[in-house]
DNA sequence: CGCTTGCTTGGAGCGCACTCCAAGGCCATA
DNA sequence: TATGGCCTTGGAGTGCGCTCCAAGCAAGCG
């Protein structure tokens, strides 16, 4: 893993890629040095290399900026947005709507209206599938009991 | 849609796919005149008859039996293991576990602990993705108070 | 009889989300 | 200077879960 030291110039903007709503993690360094390689991020996420640079091929990462011999350097923001991605991810979303929704927020702060109804949707999907899974949690507790009643006779 | 006449002969036996926990499902028709066609079972399922027919290839359906012409006949309680493998496929139980509890009752009564175990793992799983998707739903919450938010503002 | 509808089969094809490959650049250490 | 390690790219390949196709059979209807 090769770790990079910071440059002054960049620590100069943190662009927002999406502001909204502080997330509780922290950072392995603190803004202004989080310039990490592409397998730090490996490391941090659990993604694959081969995943961080699809998901930036087909425009799911805002901009990721990079090293004078054009080596990828994530910040802070990147890992941030990469967090969020896995959990949408873990909605069962399809790439292409995380794709949408990035748009968006490179379209700035107008898309506000439909990003909200973006995740409300989301949200709403989330719900059902919890309920379902709560079904089909009732279908296994009679099999498994079903099983544990039996298994212990013969 | 064909609708079949039940033979005498059909009614004979009703071999138990899995016997255990009744399912609280009432049939489209009584147990002795239960010969669903393909099309029937598609329109009480929602699969496709692709998907049913394949089903049965990777073996992932108990025997079912066949019309004198060599067209399947589902019974009642082929509807009753399709809901419980749509319910496990909820979960995101890759098909080939599916297959091989399929196979454990095939075996018979000797597998209900390992059947039991399966399940157990299963319900394992469902009960981490709902904590998952929870916690998924905790960051979608944050995110569309914060739209909705600055949204009423601009 | 011909036509339609519904079913049969093995095998090929598809969409998604990665996953990997080949060929090459940069740079630190020996 | 050479070797190794980490990185780059476009494009091809993979695994899963279906999804579809072509060719053909059986039954019902006018």
């Amino acid at each position: 893993m090769t770790v990079m030291q910071t440059t002054p110039a960049d620590t100069a903007r943190t662009a927002p890629a999406d502001i909204c709503s502080a997330p509780p993690r922290h950072h392995p360094r603190p803004d202004g040095q989080d310039r990490y390689t592409i397998s730090e991020v490996v490391a941090f996420t659990g993604l694959t290399a081969h995943t961080l640079r699809w998901y930036e091929r087909i425009g799911l990462m805002p901009h990721v900026d990079r090293s004078h011999t054009g080596q990828r350097r994530y910040r802070n923001r990147d890992l941030d947005w990469l967090d969020f991605v896995t959990k949408l991810r873990l909605t069962g979303m399809p790439v292409a709507d995380m794709v949408r929704y990035a748009e968006l927020v490179r379209e700035g702060e107008s898309t506000y209206g439909e990003r909200q109804e973006l995740l409300e949707s989301t949200r709403r999907d989330v719900l059902d599938r919890i309920a379902e899974l709560r079904d089909t949690l009732a279908v296994l507790d009679r099999k498994i009991s079903f099983y544990a009643g039996e298994g212990a006779v013969r």
